[in-house]
DNA sequence: TTTTTTTTTAATGAATTCTTAACAACCAAT
DNA sequence: ATTGGTTGTTAAGAATTCATTAAAAAAAAA
């Protein structure tokens, strides 16, 4: 399941946005300003950020910024909305990492095709993904992981889960937020299946990797020295 | 707790930054050129280092890709300081991984806002967050709280209750607001539980951050001088 | 298909966290 | 001092949450 976050102080817009993301199949979320578009982001951790170039506060390049220096985020894709009058070659000057540029005003299709061909761009070539500290070597299209050279296969739902929690080490990913971007959130599982997934993943990467955080959810440990 | 370290040659600059730097809460080094910012480097791992481009011996580039190449300082943020003469866009081609510049003469306000900038990028513990009498960090991302360098786990409604008073330092949160925000509207709780609660906290984070306004509610206590 | 692997559930027990209850201490107003 | 109301403290046991196991169900592979 695709999560998309919209930043934008306008409220028709994110409206708008999110009602046609929603009938499309993606999960929406919305913010009205950079601080708390921010905040938005780490707890939803979405796959596609769509970001209003023009807002008072924080604005859409310093947003931009931000995402793109924060550590979890490097795949996360990022989309511009860029007034018509606003220079496109000067937003494309300051390029601050976003993956696609879309002119208001909006037309919700052409939104929609431009973010459907983003994603199978980025369906392509995938990195092989690091976590932060270097002990665990994630690759992402082969499903395995590299632990001090010594290579292994994880199951798609045991990876997915791993990759999740390595992709911010110290974050402590809540319950919701895991059963959502692992599980997907039309499908309902019970709340031990986490558990057991985890049971799983401490059993092969090593235990003391993944730490419960009671009432909360779990944390991949970070770096220690 | 933050630190930083800056290397440069000229020691007016040394001293009004430390100076600055220590006001604001972050631990900070000096070192009067390259190799001693090298030496230090390693035995204070810093979290971010202001470093002068134009200095005898290795210049700031050099000690840039030094740094860049060691294998454990990947994380280390870095910020260029720069000689407002220096061409900007050269020392952007000559980028040799730094995270942001700062050009003389250095306003030590606008160094402050910059660097906090960058920790908020890189998703850092900022001296922002700080409680009022600075010696307190509530960290939600990571569900910790740390005190005079001691981090420590707290249960959910300790946590919870502890952000809240620390939310607004000196503001009296009435025992019905806190039920509310902690507890939900929901839920009923006998009188004791707050209570329970707060003791259990001034036991984890010292007496004298939590007072009790009798009748009302409670506080977190304020700045003091 | 059959076999194997992966995923989910269910059940039990352990651990942590939360709440209560009983009483002590405190403060202000009689 | 006495009273009434409020908060502090403590310890016990409720309630919640998680770990673990085994086995069933589903999915993938042979």
């Amino acid at each position: 399941m695709v999560s998309v976050l919209v930043i934008d102080d306008e409220d028709d817009i994110r409206d708008i946005l999110t009602y046609n993301l929603k009938k499309e199949g993606f999960i929406a979320y919305a913010a009205e300003n950079g601080e708390k578009g921010m905040e938005l982001l780490n707890s939803v951790h979405p796959d596609l950020v769509l970001l209003d170039v023009m807002m008072p506060g924080m604005d859409g390049i310093e947003v931009c910024e931000a995402i793109r220096n924060l550590p979890g985020f490097e795949r996360t894709l990022i989309c511009f909305l860029t007034a018509r009058s606003e220079d496109y070659s000067q937003i494309a000057g300051l390029d601050a990492g976003a993956d696609d540029y879309v002119s208001k005003p909006i037309k919700p299709k052409v939104l929609i095709s431009r973010i459907k061909a983003m994603l199978r761009r980025k369906g392509m070539a995938e990195p092989e993904e690091k976590s932060a500290d270097g002990r665990l070597v994630i690759n992402r299209d082969k499903y395995l992981v590299e632990r001090n050279g010594e290579v292994m296969h994880l199951p798609r739902k045991e990876f997915e889960l791993l990759a999740l929690l390595a992709s911010r080490p110290g974050h402590v990913f809540e319950r919701d937020t895991i059963l959502e971007k692992v599980w997907g959130t039309d499908i309902v599982v019970g709340d031990r299946t986490i558990d057991v997934h985890v049971r799983k993943l401490r059993e092969k990467i090593g235990d003391g990797m993944i730490k419960t955080i009671k009432g909360i959810g779990y944390k991949f440990v970070e770096q220690l020295g």
